[in-house]
RNA sequence: GCGGGAGUAGCUCAGUGGUAGAGCAUCAGCUUCCCAAGCUGAGGGUCGCGGGUUCGAUCCCCGUUUCCCGCUCCA
């Protein structure tokens, strides 16, 4: 089957089994936001919990923090998110391109000053050594024109900025004559602004109002809190602070399912280092990272390093770990060695200094930060595409026959175990009820009595149980029941009693954080 | 944002200018069965939404919204 296929019947898997819905569907929903049903919510919250156990439990110098969405303002100007976060854009009818409205301008300003330049080298070489540029620039009528030019749109251009002015924006293109280079026409839209931070008011008279921002990454609440942190749980570098914790980005298009929406999760750890060590400790994550992928057994080769080209101003180190979605490698988690950019920023900004006193080198200094940053919800969705399979299975009498499972690992199951009668009458039903009473404490368990037993296990197949116990009337005499496991589809004869060990040492994370050291 | 495709029952989809059907699923009853498809019955849709053409629109036209694909964008 292609992979397109696949991942289409995964979408409609996801909806059929109480995975993942369309945020607001009876209102035609809402683009690129979701919701998690029933069993979406239990895998959702066992991929969390694998996470923050991983980082703050077995991490002794982690800790973890749950920071407001809400942030002061100033936060993301310091970050550098209110800059690179807010363009004016513009389309090209003909060529289909779209430019930021600005960098347009920018390069028509240039193209001034270039051929001001050019005169003044034309003149140069003319007049060798003699040369004045400044009294050149002063009085060359074709330099002043061109410098004329320049002053009045870089005047207007600056106001409109200014002012966020996007008509005159527009404007300024048209009049400019400014073509696009590559289909070299006019024909351009409007001038819009993309503010990928989502904004709204804090205080309730609007003059008094705070401009507030839904934060695009959670990373900020972990910078500002870094002094509150490091003083009152008395953290010595190096050490982290992990979150979970929901972020919002208006992406101008947000697709592929819950690959990239507007309201997302991420799973973030920022680890504080000393300068200078930063690299080490980046490659040290990178590994730490991997093994943490790996340990769910989806097969090593569908993972990779993709070591980024292009920094963000912030880093002088970037990776994605990739995953081989059936729409090919995509990011799942990005590393990045964010030097001492962000608390730099705040100190700058908040007027605090944020420093760390290392008593090794008796001096103090801004750490640098590693961060290790996850998407839940793309995490969700990697182990849903490699949990997701189509089994051909030929049945005793020759019959074929196709099942769809979810292979998920044990721990990250919603339902841990199904506890069915055979037949739901003879006091079947009752010993059933007798089995999930006495385990519902230990594990999320589901009762089943509809249908035939065989349609019952491939119910739970599609929701990944990994387990289920039949009562049948030997149960009622001798006290076992047959368990089934959902990848083999054996089945074997287990005293009730046994049950619970059977599965807690299958369903418990330490198997998987075994792997991890 | 541009271009293309799609939207009919919970799911997968038929269908017709005269106000809708199948299979599966759901529910109830029968059957009592260890790998989905045995029998009987029931519920469920203002055919995405709005407007237009028409005596009449689920069907034709326009707009809009959502999803998918390509481009674009992407800390």
């Amino acid at each position: 089957m292609a992979q397109e296929d696949i991942f289409k019947k995964l979408i409609a898997h996801c909806k059929e089994y109480g995975f993942v819905f369309q945020s607001s569907e009876i209102y035609d929903g809402l683009g690129a936001v979701y919701d998690y049903g029933q069993n979406g919510v239990e895998l959702k919250n066992n991929i969390k919990k694998y996470w923050w156990d991983s980082m703050v439990m077995l991490h002794e110098n982690v800790v973890g923090l749950d920071s407001a969405i809400f942030m002061h303002p100033t936060i993301w100007k310091a970050s550098g998110h209110v800059d690179a976060f807010n363009d004016p854009l513009i389309d090209n009818k003909d060529s289909k391109k779209r430019y930021r409205a600005d960098v347009l301008i920018e390069e028509q300003l240039a193209k001034f000053e270039e051929k001001m330049n050019k005169e003044v080298a034309k003149a140069q070489k003319r007049f060798g050594d003699a040369f004045d540029e400044k009294q050149f620039r002063e009085t060359n009528p074709r330099v002043l024109a061109n410098q004329q030019k320049w002053n009045e749109l870089h005047a207007r251009f600056a106001k409109a900025l200014n002012d966020n002015d996007l008509a005159e924006l527009k404007q300024i293109i048209v009049d400019q004559e400014i073509a696009c280079p590559i289909s070299g026409t006019r024909n351009w839209t409007d001038v819009r602004q993309f503010n990928l931070m989502f904004g709204t008011e804090m205080g309730s008279t609007a003059d008094g109002a705070l401009k507030v921002y839904l934060r695009p990454e959670t990373a900020q609440g972990i910078f500002v809190n870094y002094l509150n942190v490091q003083k009152t749980g008395r953290m010595k570098i190096p050490f982290g602070i992990a979150q979970i914790g929901k972020a919002f980005r208006n992406e101008i298009v947000a697709r592929q399912f819950i690959f990239r929406m507007r309201e997302f999760e991420q799973m973030e750890m920022q680890f504080f280092v000393r300068p200078g060590s930063e690299l080490d400790w980046f490659e040290k994550w990178k590994e730490t990272r991997m093994k943490w992928h790996r340990a769910l057994g989806f097969g090593d080769d569908n993972y990779r390093f993709h070591e980024h080209e292009k920094l963000a101003h912030y880093a002088n180190a970037a990776v994605d770990v990739e995953y081989k979605f059936p729409f090919g490698f995509k990011e799942v988690e990005g590393i990045h060695s964010r030097t001492d950019f962000d608390l730099s920023q705040h100190q700058e900004f908040s007027g605090k200094k944020i420093q760390y006193y290392d008593p090794e080198l008796g001096e103090s200094y801004v750490p640098y930060v590693v961060e290790t940053s996850i998407g839940l919800d793309r995490m969700f969705l990697q182990i849903m595409s490699a949990s997701y399979f189509e089994e051909e299975l030929e049945s005793a009498n020759g019959k074929k026959d196709t099942r769809v499972v979810l292979k998920l690992p044990a721990p990250l199951a919603p339902v841990k175990l199904a506890v069915m009668p055979l037949v739901k009458k003879d006091g079947l039903p009752e010993k059933a009820r007798e089995i999930i009473d006495d385990l519902k404490f230990d594990f999320n368990c589901q009762y089943d009595e509809k249908d035939s037993i065989g349609k019952r296990y491939r119910r739970q197949d599609a929701v990944g149980t990994p387990f289920c116990a039949t009562v049948d009337h030997q149960s009622l005499e001798d006290q076992t029941v047959t368990i089934r496991y959902r990848d083999t589809m054996k089945q074997e004869r287990v005293a009730i009693s046994e049950l619970k060990e059977i599965i807690a040492s299958q369903v418990n994370f330490k198997a998987l954080f075994a792997k991890l050291s």
